[in-house]
DNA sequence: GAGCACTTTACGGGAAACCGTACGGATTTT
DNA sequence: AAAATCCGTACGGTTTCCCGTAAAGTGCTC
């Protein structure tokens, strides 16, 4: 079984309910985390000149920039670095990303072992996934299985802002406002309740409490 | 100034927003930081063992039971072993506690060095009170200077289920036949929509959202 | 430029949240 | 014992949210 572990996520509660469910439910002795890729590769280049390399990988895919500048600022491009250094390193995406065909990109682009939803089930399922990708066998989330084709939804810049301004308290009027002294394309009570409906179908809320409580739990904001 | 400090708390992204502070803003060369009490005296004790003890510890007062039982379950009892053991060590509590009294009960009865209410200003306190602690001057957040006396307020087990069910998307009318099926003393609406009342004020939220996602922050639920 | 798909805006009705007030019962104060 | 306070409950009015529908605007194809 794997030996070391790296889990690299910059949203500390789900780095830490990686790494809990990790020392309580699997006999990996060395489970090494970290908030950002720089770190991450850091600790990965100087695993491997000690000649204990880590032999899995567990990274979110997105990045947000904190304090300092990073280099590496996407876990696309870590992975590129990893696979670079040590091909046999094995590697399991753990994102909020769901559309099925960018994830078929991604694992057949960059080789990788294992892709698991952030979500209600993720941990359990990150737990089905490590003896799958020991085995070499690719696991992908049941949740991309259901999930139909034609899901293009994708969070993008106004939703976060959206989600963010919720979590501050302001009401849909209020966001209303600010687009429009913003010059936003788009700044229509309207548009901002159907971009909020849209997250709520997306992330199965019940409401707008549900919802931001959600995305906090997966670190969208 | 300090050399070696603890941080404990066992909500990880507030554990990360002090130690990510402190690396920026100070020059404390070692930094530890742990989520539960039991590995922190651990901690604390190899540091002393190996003569290289903390001289400052950080820490919250209240911890969520996790995945194991843990023998030391309060910050409260963690503190009065670490002054056992070490007695000059320098202890600055960082809690959502905020009644004075309770406070000034705790730094006289501990011999605290510093209280800090977390909060907005939390971290930003918190680099006031190193040196403070430093120079052996008592720091208590200004946030308690200007609470009155008579701020009862104490969150109770009820807020934190109520606060929860929101976090859910249980709506006020749910969570009133919630507490009505549990033979709850009080299950109207209007008792819940008071305490939610009664919390928004405390945490000067604007509406349900903003609570939520407030408490979410500091660690609640 | 007509037709079509998609996006944005507008509107209206019902549900939930929000907010003030008020009343009865229990407890405390005087 | 009367008065004051606190607590749970009830209620009504306003605002905000929620959700469906429809109209106007935009971009594309033929």
């Amino acid at each position: 079984m794997f030996k070391k572990v790296l889990v690299v996520d910059d949203h500390n509660s789900v780095n830490y309910g990686i790494v809990q469910t990790l020392k309580k439910n699997t006999q990996i002795p060395q489970i090494v985390f970290t908030q950002n890729c720089d770190d991450a590769y850091i600790k990965f280049q100087k695993a491997s000149f000690d000649g204990n390399p880590f032999d899995l990988v567990i990274s979110d895919l997105t990045f947000k920039q904190g304090y300092r500048e990073q280099n590496i600022t996407s876990g696309i491009e870590l992975i590129k670095l990893l696979r670079e250094k040590q091909a046999d390193i094995k590697i399991i995406i753990y994102s909020v990303e769901d559309r099925k065909t960018k994830v078929q990109s991604f694992t057949d682009t960059y080789n990788i072992n294992g892709f698991i939803s952030k979500g209600k089930y993720g941990l359990k399922e990150l737990l089905e996934a490590i003896p799958s990708v020991w085995n070499n066998i690719l696991y992908t989330s049941k949740a991309l299985e259901l999930s139909n084709q034609n899901n293009l939804f994708e969070i993008d810049d106004i939703d976060i802002f959206i989600l963010e301004e919720l979590s501050k308290g302001t009401n849909q009027k209020e966001i209303a406002q600010l687009f429009q002294h913003r010059n936003t394309k788009s700044t229509s009570l309207s548009y901002i309740e159907k971009k909020i409906n849209k997250l709520k179908v997306h992330f199965k809320s019940k409401n707008t409490v549900h919802l931001v409580a959600t995305c906090k739990d997966l670190g969208i904001i």
